[in-house]
DNA sequence: ATAAAGATACCGTCTGGACGGTTTGTCAAG
DNA sequence: CTTGACAAACCGTCCAGACGGTATCTTTAT
């Protein structure tokens, strides 16, 4: 009987902060560090309270998935709205997204954590499955080679920020932007 | 007492067939499926042969880190000898590198381990050296935010394949090619 | 040339710890 | 009094690494 049993509950507040400790974790201690003992200790709940509202381990990840999902697709979504031309406007709300992602303050929390995400097969295939669905459903107007080269760039530019491997200075990150953006017009 | 206690010793190949091993694996079942015992059992060695030639399994890894760079690095040289024009010389080979990987018939073993790799602080560091060798090296003539550009999409193309996300065909990857050259020479 | 003396290249077993998951119990709210 | 929200103890498995040995190779002294 500990400080949890007694709080007034708020289940959803709990399950909240579990994925968010779990995207700490991830940040500070790379993906090995996302334990369910680590996750549920660092949350103030027992390991038998995390796996209440996870059933499992895959069902942690896939939550912080779908948070990770569910942010892009808001930013991609407000983007559009505000973007009046159609060749290439999934493509900048795209690049908004993945910019937005580092600039964000928890971004950090995100970096590693995606990297587990990524060498889970299952995680991988939902990744897979969001790619081809905005590729379907956006064929019409952002499949063409130059979109396609912007993305792929945005791609090598969040990799590298998860490396931490170039880094770039905010100025020169500026400027690639506005290049990818040209390059989504053409 | 095993078949490798009785033939003809030859440490060189043994250490070679080891980090093959552990390629394969990784590729075959994911990083998870790297394990001492699997790596060992699989190439016909006890584990404490393999720990006799990895003291633990850091060094495994580093290993086949050594081993990936070192093929990234030749064939990045033989591309620089032939490349005439100074200006995005790197760039270029670099991008040669990169498609070099994906169309060789043994690169799916690098895939998987890759990721693994770039899970691991240790090797993220390692990697972060080198990019970071190579654009002090090559500052004179690959800075350009083109170069840059090209370099981080050829990165995005490497992620893309690495998690299968877009299927792109040969055409288009040639074209891609094609663009991304013309980037590192403006 | 050769035998002794190491050095190197392994083998096979054991252990301690971590980790995912289960089970059972407890408390509070409706 | 039932159900949801936890706690706490526990289990089975897996895995990295240690350890003590044995076989083969290399060097050195004679």
């Amino acid at each position: 009987m500990s400080i949890a049993h007694h709080r007034r509950k708020q289940p959803e507040r709990v399950r909240q902060q579990l994925l968010e400790v779990a995207a700490r974790l991830s940040f500070e201690q790379g993906a090995a560090g996302v334990t369910l003992d680590a996750v549920s200790q660092a949350a103030g709940v027992s390991k038998g309270g995390l796996l209440h509202h996870f059933p499992n381990k895959m069902a942690l990840l896939d939550g912080l998935f779908d948070d990770l999902i569910g942010k892009l697709d808001l930013t991609i979504a407000a983007e559009m709205r505000n973007d009046p031309v159609a060749h290439g406007r999934f493509t900048r709300a795209y690049l908004s997204g993945v910019f937005a992602l580092q600039d964000e303050a928890d971004a950090q929390g995100w970096q590693v954590l995606t990297i587990a995400l990524l060498s889970e097969p299952h995680l991988r295939a939902r990744w897979r499955q969001w790619v081809a669905d905005r590729a379907d459903e956006y064929v019409g107007t952002d499949s063409s080679s130059g979109c396609l080269l912007a993305r792929l760039a945005a791609d090598g530019l969040w990799l590298a920020d998860l490396l931490k491997s170039h880094d770039i200075d905010q100025p020169t990150r500026q400027e690639m932007r506005a290049h990818l953006i040209s390059l989504s017009q053409q």
